[in-house]
DNA sequence: ACGCCTTACTGGTATAGACAACTATTCCAC
DNA sequence: GTGGAATAGTTGTCTATACCAGTAAGGCGT
């Protein structure tokens, strides 16, 4: 398990050994792992080397100490998930619940100066704007319209944009999402939200609005999204 | 400047006095820092010692190393602060805004279930509950609560708690805050928000609730807010 | 049954020393 | 001048050891 005689550091060597140990469910969540001293003796290394493994172990989140009582396998984090969160369907599935959609409008539009902004791409180039209604366990949960620059994907069709974007893009173009920001606001419920929602002018919404960007930083889709309040509530935790 | 006898031990004491020369500008931004082995002379300790300062400084951003040449103050970050951004104080700032806030009440009281639940405490355990009006160059902004435990957190008074009570965490009891869970939601204003942020009853609102979360995991503090959402939206930026 | 001490474990802090790997500089031979 | 070796500095890895501080459990006296 362990080779002293690799190029390749004991400690390093023992973080992906204890990695391993608990992916393969060996180690399971929430219970303690063998003691410094003990992983010292079994694999005949000094304890601060243990210690050395350990240490980034934990500060990765894959572990946690207990001055007195050991050291514990983490809970899964499904906050990471959360917190990389993209899609509505990644969203809803995450909750537990069953997302479809309903497409209104597959259009090819010239952006304006706000799009363009939020996009980084001049005014009037080509986006694609997706008009659609997002459903979770069968009941209008969001309205969400998302613009892309043809120029980042082209040959979206009204066909395959029902596909998840998201695995288009990571498996097809074998680009991925490494950034996004958002802004999240209150605002009250128009005719035109209302009617697709299926709730009463004048009821809470959440709005939405997300970029995401590729991991070169391009930005590649605007996401707007007008969420019924008393059915949607944005969850997001954060570690430093 | 660094002291054998004092409970706190060595590496922190010299992780606090580097930090201080970079704020102070004695350590510039990108130049280096005075060798592992120069530090451990002049204050007569380890460089293990040292080293383990130097490495804690390394992973919170402060310092960079690089093998055979030295280790480097890194160039201060703007965004680190609004992923790691926990305070309205913070918050506001971040935007530019000037803030400060009004004590409407300072209690003790015992836990209801759903704040003892998010706490972790047990039911009936004494818990400060601070109410305040939150202002934003003058203007009300947001209604806040927040439930702390008292057990955590013994000695809050009426006057200190309208010092910023993260910097009090952080540099009297020398703890900190890693890790907090946001939940947002849209509602609209009740008579008793409308009130306390001079808007009208009906108007859209943003709940925020916020736990924030010890380096141990504990919880600290339960933080519920009504903000006004024709002044306020959250934003937030993630990476992978 | 209830405290209290002891004991044996855990991780936390700190030391001193060794050698490896890498970088920058100097100096020398060509 | 240019290339390369020698040198002195840096961080990186690793060992062996010591003691401190917190936790849990068992045993003991009351």
């Amino acid at each position: 398990m362990i080779n002293k005689n690799s190029p390749v550091p004991i400690y390093h060597q023992l973080e992906e050994y204890i990695k391993q140990q608990i992916e393969n469910g060996i180690l399971m969540e929430e219970t303690v792992i063998p003691s410094e001293r003990e992983y010292a003796q079994t694999f005949q290394i000094s304890r601060m080397t243990v210690r050395q493994a350990i240490n980034n172990l934990v500060s990765e989140g894959y572990l946690k100490r207990q001055k007195g009582r050991g050291t514990f396998v983490n809970k899964k984090k499904v906050e990471q998930e959360l917190q990389g969160m993209t899609s509505f369907t990644e969203d809803m599935l995450s909750r537990g619940m069953s997302p479809s959609s309903t497409l209104l409008s597959f259009q090819i539009i010239p952006a304006d100066k706000k799009t363009a902004f939020d996009l980084k791409i001049e005014e009037n180039e080509s986006v694609y704007k997706i008009k659609r209604i997002r459903l979770a366990d069968g009941a209008p949960m969001a309205l969400e319209t998302a613009y892309i620059p043809v120029e980042i994907v082209p040959g979206l069709t009204e066909e395959n944009s029902n596909l998840s974007l998201y695995q288009y893009i990571e498996e097809i173009l074998s680009l991925s999402i490494t950034e996004a920001t958002q802004e999240i606001e209150a605002s009250i419920a128009s005719s035109n939200d209302a009617e697709a929602l299926e709730i009463n002018i004048g009821d809470p919404i959440l709005l939405i609005e997300r970029i995401s960007y590729l991991q070169n930083g391009i930005p590649f889709e605007l996401v707007k999204s007008t969420f019924r309040a008393d059915r949607y509530r944005f969850i997001h935790s954060m570690k430093r």
